[in-house]
DNA sequence: GATAATCTGGCATCATTGTGCATAACCACG
DNA sequence: CGTGGTTATGCACAATGATGCCAGATTATC
């Protein structure tokens, strides 16, 4: 076990919390104040940091590590699901009867295709496979499925057959599953398979559609899928960091705002 | 088995209760008030919540885990499962390690992909989006998905771009999904498209193999997808009736008998 | 149909949380 | 050395969340 800092820098309380979180994946608001000698107060004060950074995500009595890029699929699909529902609520508010969308892989996305209104008559693709199994039986949806091998991380058809497959699409509408948004560096991704993928997306696609949660804002993966310029709509939530979400309006993008 | 947390934030508690659905399939509502040390009220809000998540479903006395997807297809896949699973089991003892194996729609094919034993190397190739689904998490294994419209009665692609998808692989081993089975008629199915595929699937697999439940022997389908001559194995159940089980064997088919 | 177990919703109670405010430490600058 | 500003911290208080208990309704089981 670490030895706690005895007179305490702010930011090597922090590191603390952060090994801590890494070592058991969550902590405990009051244990911690009590180890470190600090009110609860201040711990509460650094966990609601830690959680804005997308570092942990705030529960009632203390935080769980958050694992953006570790950890299978369906791990990643139960983590924030009250959060990502929101965004999809307010995503499916842009959809219109008639049109072809194309849902890319994605917890978030996957929440999109839940929260498609029964009735809404649409054209969907997807390279997903967990959200091909969400619109199987939805009748009302016809739905396209890219084919392709399937990569195990991403939950989705990849490869040399699955970008074949999209060229060959128009959609109107994409919703691009995003890993990071930075204003500069624009959206990017982990896997450079998956990015390449993306970009075709992006070509072939009318409008695209990013639905980003908190801790993905002002944050860089390794590779670019599309500049800022390329991006149609923004979803984000509405308790986002406000200077974060003004400095994203000034790009020029309308942001739709999914309420809390 | 995990260990509930001691001091106990509410949301591990939701966590173990999801691990143990996940490893059940099913829990019981006074065993984790006991386990938690809760009172069994707590437990019930969490399984409400649980249930109203899409995690599980709530049952008089406990819960029970939700399979992602719901519709027309899993209500099939529910009837007989302990009987599928059963044929299933079976039918991989069939596969050897690297083989090309394509799974066909269907539930009992489900099933089948459901009991590939965990390590054991194969290519798996199918147009079955729940199956798909399944084998997501399964690093062992590359599996292929066929790209195409979606038919939602199906649970699986179909289509010309299927069609054309298949016609490029040459599996070793396809498993056909079977809606009847007569010695005259062969093998049928209900829907035509459903039957082209399958024909085209019969033509480029080295082997086709059968897996039948006793309901099914002896019955007829509007369209024709194989001949006797065109199956390489049978899979039954042990209980099928006596006379039908032998008038099978006299055309020559190896047959495999599921133990009951 | 009777009985026992379980479920739902309301309520009281306690713990946790966010916010405003005051205090103290620290830093830069004249 | 003094001063104004920033930051971190702790405390008080109101709001929210979680929990256990209870009464009435519902459901399983005999």
């Amino acid at each position: 076990m670490t030895q706690p800092a005895a007179p305490g820098l702010p930011s090597d309380r922090q590191t603390y919390i952060r090994q801590r979180l890494q070592q058991d994946g969550r902590v405990v608001a009051t244990e911690l104040a009590q180890t470190l000698g600090v009110s609860e107060d201040s711990i509460r004060r650094d966990l609601r940091e830690l959680a804005s950074s997308g570092v942990c995500q705030r529960v009632y009595g203390g935080a769980i590590a958050m694992t953006p890029n570790t950890g299978n699929f369906s791990q990643r699909s139960h983590e924030n699901i009250a959060r990502k529902a929101r965004l999809a609520a307010a995503a499916v508010q842009l959809l219109r009867p008639g049109q072809f969308v194309f849902l890319d892989s994605g917890s978030t996305n996957l929440e999109i295709a839940r929260a498609i209104p029964d009735g809404l008559p649409l054209t969907i693709a997807t390279n997903a496979i967990p959200i091909a199994a969400a619109l199987l039986g939805r009748t009302a949806l016809e739905v396209l499925v890219v084919g392709g091998r399937m990569d195990h991380r991403i939950g989705g058809t990849m490869g040399s057959s699955a970008m074949l497959d999209i060229q060959t699409l128009r959609p109107d509408v994409c919703f691009l599953g995003t890993c990071s948004l930075d204003i500069e560096l624009g959206v990017g991704t982990t896997l450079s398979e998956e990015a390449a993928l993306k970009r075709e997306l992006v070509r072939h696609s009318s409008q695209v559609v990013l639905c980003v949660t908190n801790e993905k804002l002002d944050t860089a993966s390794p590779f670019s899928v599309a500049a800022m310029a390329d991006i149609s709509q923004l979803v984000l939530e509405a308790d986002a960091e406000p200077h974060k979400l003004q400095r994203l309006r000034d790009c020029g993008v309308p942001v739709l705002l999914a309420s809390s």
